[in-house]
DNA sequence: GCAGGATATATCGGGTTGGAGGTATATTCG
DNA sequence: CGAATATACCTCCAACCCGATATATCCTGC
């Protein structure tokens, strides 16, 4: 969630009810963050010094804390996009998140070796999709629904790989 | 995880290092349970009576515990494997290991009732698809990488849908 | 004039997670 | 024989997350 924070932050000064909102879109409004993780959460973030609020008297309602990122903020962003421990699969929603705000590394190089890296974590063979060097088949399952998990994984993967391997044509052409 | 516990012992008695092998391998061994986890869980869920342990003489290395469910615990698999709130999109992950463990539940029509919700949740209008009424596009965002974020959760979630539908009907032809 | 809903922030408790570190035994290989 | 590796379990700690609960303001409709 910090993530999240710190990307819509970035070139914008927003106050937190704002911010619960604009996440709650990121994914679609199906599970809302909650206050009570929140609020401590800027908190924290504040206490760190990644960023800094403003008290702002109420204007449509209570009033407001303006929040905005210092400098060391900036940079954590910068450098979580930067992190390869990001872009692990197995939290789906960290990757669409960091997705959603790589366009503030704004050197098209550096979202391509963000891409890059999501591209080799995902065609590393996983012991999901492959037996030793073998690769797997739904078939491989007996149960019906282990299959469908591999069937839904692969052509999620399968999916992704094809639009990773097209931004990057594209990304590395506009260099 | 709890989820993957319950499942992984609803009719097999494994040992702590076993399951944590099992619960790796179930998404890929990208992100494998760490011991922090897995221990303290197994004591809260023994504590809870989810399940119980016998201690066997160490036969390969050191002593091992065995675990097995209690009927608390087959019980909660059950009722977890039936909850409503378990199948959000927001934790892939979550609906994943259901998934895998869905053939517990063994009458057909509960499995598809099962399937039956997800489908609902996932053509229910989200605001990350939808603009009120109207069907977002790709279009729709300037950013390229939104456009990739909006691409990719649109594709994948095709693709289970069309999943759902096909299982779904299999389920109902058997019944 | 007041009830209800949207705006706006906050705390508390309990559960959950992962990283770092520790202990001990059995096997395998040089 | 000794080192490395795999097996097997454990604890502490800091961070994190959510639900429940509380407070206060402003606007709209009746």
């Amino acid at each position: 969630m910090q993530l999240a924070v710190l990307g819509f932050l970035y070139d914008a000064q927003l106050h937190g009810y704002d911010l619960r909102r604009r996440i709650a879109a990121l994914t679609g409004h199906v599970r809302p963050i909650a206050d009570g993780t929140l609020y401590p959460l800027l908190k924290r973030m504040e206490t760190a010094g990644l960023l800094r609020r403003e008290l702002q008297p109420g204007q449509v309602a209570a009033p407001r804390h303006m929040l905005s990122l210092t400098p060391a903020g900036e940079q954590e962003l910068l450098n979580r996009l930067r992190d390869p421990d990001e872009l692990f699969i197995t939290d789906e929603n960290r990757w669409f998140t960091l997705l959603a705000f790589l366009r503030h590394l704004d050197d098209p190089a550096e979202q391509a070796a963000v891409l890059r890296r999501r591209l080799h974590f995902l065609t590393q063979p996983a012991s999901f999709f492959w037996d030793g060097d073998r690769p797997l088949r739904a078939a491989d399952f007996d149960d019906p629904f282990r299959q469908g998990l591999f069937t839904i994984a692969t052509a999620t993967t399968r999916t992704e790989l094809t639009w990773l391997r097209e931004t990057l044509a594209a990304l590395e052409s506009q260099a």
